[in-house]
DNA sequence: TACTAACCTGTACG
DNA sequence: ACGTACAGGTTAG
């Protein structure tokens, strides 16, 4: 439980959470009506909340973790390069829409769709001498017109978005029975949700939900696999369908063992870097 | 089952 | 400047 070893940039620039600034020194976060400001040097985490949730997973045994998942150079050197790089533990609700609004998108776009959520459906907190909006309910996109969210920016996911929170009010999703369920199953739920394929379920279940197997493969990741994996996991030239996605998937599993989703992490992080992809 | 195109919108290139 | 391509995907056909 070492935090001075948390690496701040590469965990928040590393795809995973869109809502948080860099002023000066520190980062400044939304994860649903929590507000956080988190420093580097000296480590420092504060939050608007009075018992903050545990942003940075600190009861993952890590060390042990990387261990695990190391089995070849490859993600050796990408633990060993993002030292300190970790998966963060967000609020179910926001996770939820935010993938739903990252398809077919940029990092650039999806933070300014969810800040102009934020900003009409949110509420506004001080803290910390500034001011912030929290992450709108799940009742109040569901009750939302389409206009206003059209007016966000989110386009052809403004009837995603709308639906999505509609089938959370009714709890055909329920993010705390999904939590407990297993991966296969809390995958079918939230792939029976309009705007939800493989990759953004993967997202939800792995930021949010518990399910660290969950192995998103999205344009970078498969990128990787192919560049280095290819043999192994037998992809000559097949395109990512379907149903291959869930046979890929296996064999990731069997490969990387429980916490594959970390090894995603890492690998996803070494390949926009590599390619000098931009972020927050 | 596998493949393809269309999808809103903002932005980065040419 | 202005137009065109493309972006961390999903869905319909």
């Amino acid at each position: 439980m070492r935090t001075s070893r948390i690496n701040i940039d590469y965990t928040i620039n590393s795809g995973q959470v869109f809502l948080w600034e860099k002023i000066d020194k520190n980062w400044y976060g939304i994860n649903g009506k929590e507000i956080f400001c988190i420093r580097q040097n000296p480590f420092k985490l504060s939050s608007s909340t009075k018992k903050s949730s545990d942003l940075f997973r600190q009861t993952d045994n890590v060390e042990k973790i990387l261990k695990n998942i190391s089995k070849d150079e490859i993600v050796r050197a990408s633990t060993k390069k993002f030292q300190g790089l970790r998966l963060i533990r967000q609020n179910p609700f926001q996770c939820y829409i935010s993938f739903i609004c990252s398809s077919n998108t940029n990092i650039k776009n999806i933070k300014q769709m969810l800040q102009k959520l934020c900003k009409k459906f949110g509420r506004q907190v001080k803290f910390e001498e500034k001011y912030f909006f929290t992450f709108p309910d799940p009742q109040t996109l569901a009750n939302a017109s389409l206009r206003d969210l059209l007016s966000c920016g989110l386009g052809f996911r403004a009837k995603s978005v709308k639906k999505a929170s509609k089938d959370v009010i009714v709890k055909k999703v329920d993010f705390d029975h999904l939590k407990k369920i297993d991966y296969i199953t809390a995958k079918e739920t939230l792939k029976s949700v309009r705007g939800i394929g493989n990759k953004i379920a993967d997202c939800i279940l792995l930021f949010s939900l518990e399910k660290l197997e969950a192995f998103p493969i999205d344009r970078w990741t498969w990128r990787i696999l192919k560049k280095y994996y290819s043999e192994k996991f037998e992809l000559q030239n097949k395109t990512l369908t379907e149903k291959k996605y869930e046979e890929i998937h296996e064999k990731i599993v069997e490969y990387f063992g429980p916490y594959a989703g970390y090894a995603q992490q890492f690998l996803f992080k070494m390949e926009r870097d590599l390619n000098q992809k931009k972020w927050l």
